[in-house]
DNA sequence: GCCAACGTTGGC
DNA sequence: GCCAACGTTGGC
């Protein structure tokens, strides 16, 4: 099966890119999230991640890959609730921000646009590589 | 810091 | 099972 691909949400302040890049890999925990923890289960080794950093930032920062896939969150009791794995890829060349995804015609229907406070979501492999495009954009050039 | 949007909880 | 109240998230 092709690799999918999704976006995660992480506060900057809390867990940010340089966090992960630091640490090598971290488990993806806090979802409390029934929508984000489907998505969470739906994660398959091999997928591909966009790191965004709300409100800090409020930008993409770079690309994770799951390293394992769901299982329960150590940092609960609570069976409901998942992790997975993920360790860095590598950052983007230039980080893309939400103001840009917004004002980006093709990318006017993924859930970071339409469904704001959703922290896991898919992306359409279409609508990943834009978002890759413009990150190639150098920042001189906005 | 405010507030809108949205998800969850709990009373009925 | 409905819906009002409440809490949380995240953009501005």
């Amino acid at each position: 099966m092709a690799r999918a691909h999704w976006l995660v949400k992480s506060e900057p302040f809390k867990y940010s890119w340089d966090d992960l890049v630091k640490d090598g890999s971290t488990y993806w925990d806090g979802v409390r999230n029934y929508q984000a923890r489907n998505n969470l289960r739906a994660m398959k080794v091999g997928d591909y991640a966009f790191y965004y950093h709300s409100n800090e930032g409020k930008e993409v920062v770079g690309i994770a890959k799951v390293t394992r896939s769901a299982y329960q969150d150590p940092t609960t009791d609570d069976d409901r609730w998942v992790v997975v794995d993920v360790e860095p890829v590598k950052p983007l060349k230039t980080p893309v921000t939400l103001a840009q995804i917004k004002a980006d015609s093709k990318l006017q229907k993924i859930p970071l646009v339409t469904h704001s406070r959703l922290s896991v979501m898919p992306l359409e492999k279409p609508d990943f590589e834009r978002i890759l495009e413009l990150s190639k954009i150098p920042s001189t050039r906005r």
